[in-house]
DNA sequence: CGAGCCTTTGAGTTTCCTCAACCTGAGTGG
DNA sequence: CCACTCAGGTTGAGGAAACTCAAAGGCTCG
């Protein structure tokens, strides 16, 4: 379980003590949440298995999504500076989480100095991840945007010992368009087009990577 | 210097611990950098004074700013998950870091459990200022962009002392533009824009702001 | 089996980009 | 001291990319 909760990299010592701090677990149905942004922040949470998305919505009522989470990945770390929730997690699918209780993480990371570690990593790989969305928010096309989204989702689905060349979207057009800047319209005229250049398979959610060197070329290649 | 190297929010004893942690500062003369992406990451770096820009730049030559940082701000913090820097640091004017290196981090976070606690509260305000990025470039207008750049600009710099409503830009139109994913040239029409409608004053890159209200308004209102 | 949501596709519009010319100010050498 | 140079900035015209609005088709779930 410490696998599925925690990154490795702690011995097996450690994991023993680490499961003190996960005991609790919460299950999300699709289309609840599991925190609300300016909530009081108790916990981070460790996704067993599901998929979850982070959000914010704007004064005005837009919204954007921050984030598609994985199972193994670690979510809630956004409100520790404020000790607030910075964002909305909402489940995409049926989902499981582990508790990671703020209290439990303090006292335990004093007598596990290797878990303090652990999570500066984690947050540090959060940071690096967000600034390779900012580059593709920032910089990229739409094609080479939602290129660069499948591939990303094909390296996560298969460090997670899913294919990585079949899978099952969980979010839907709008999510997918929110999470890279463009309208659910662009979205879809893109899959239709990618199919129709012989670089995906598409028949609703479902998503077959054909020519993965070519998918890679669209966001690759400078104009 | 510890109120202008870390955060506030520690003990007197505890400032004194930290001063044996940035005793190194490294001058930074503009258009230098003070790290690589891909280096092996020793130390991260609390800016004393002086502008730097963070970025990245793509196979393909073009290049994205993750970031432009002020004195106080801590970088180098996106490279501690993998060791290594994950974007390129330049001084956009003659600046001075000090140098918090990565070994004495670690001894001294265990015998000083306050500074884990202000590293992490550190990288994940980084994170949620990362966040809305991700809003900006997402879901916001050129011209909300920019405004939005002006408004985060003026509370940085009065939450540092300067003034609020004036101040000089200590990048060129090109880099602001790379920030918000625009081109120079919007850039510079949005500015004439905002200058002709009475919100700002700008002269080459001294800008006062003229009307916060109305230039709040550019991106709160919804279309 | 029907309702509602999601998706696709088309047509027209807007926004921002590209390309190009010109301007400005700071630094340089005659 | 002044003309020159060059990087950075402004402004205009035209075009491309993505958005908006609209309509129709397909899934899913009760």
């Amino acid at each position: 379980m410490g696998q599925l909760c925690l990154p490795v990299g702690m011995s097996q010592q450690d994991l023993a003590k680490m499961d003190t701090l996960v005991q609790e677990r919460v299950r999300v149905h699709k289309g609840e949440t599991l925190y609300r942004m300016g909530e009081p922040l108790n916990a981070v949470y460790a996704i067993r298995f599901g998929t979850l998305k982070t959000h914010v919505t704007m004064e005005d009522g837009r919204t954007q999504i921050t984030g598609f989470h994985l199972p193994g990945e670690v979510i809630g770390l956004d409100g520790l500076s404020e000790m607030q929730h910075a964002s909305d997690a909402t489940a995409l699918e049926d989902a499981e989480v582990c508790v990671v209780r703020y209290d439990d993480l303090q006292s335990l990371s004093s007598i596990l100095p290797s878990l303090q570690g652990q999570f500066l990593r984690l947050m540090s790989k959060e940071i690096s991840q967000d600034q390779v969305m900012l580059i593709t928010l920032g910089s990229m096309r739409a094609e080479e945007r939602l290129a660069a989204f499948l591939v990303n989702m094909s390296e996560r689905l298969s460090a997670r010992g899913y294919s990585s060349t079949e899978f099952v979207l969980r979010m839907s057009r709008e999510e997918i368009g929110s999470y890279l800047g463009l309208k659910l319209e662009t979205v879809s005229r893109l899959f239709s087009r990618f199919a129709e250049a012989g670089l995906i398979q598409i028949r609703q959610r479902h998503v077959k990577l054909v020519d993965m060197a070519g998918i890679k070329q669209v966001y690759s290649r400078s104009c």
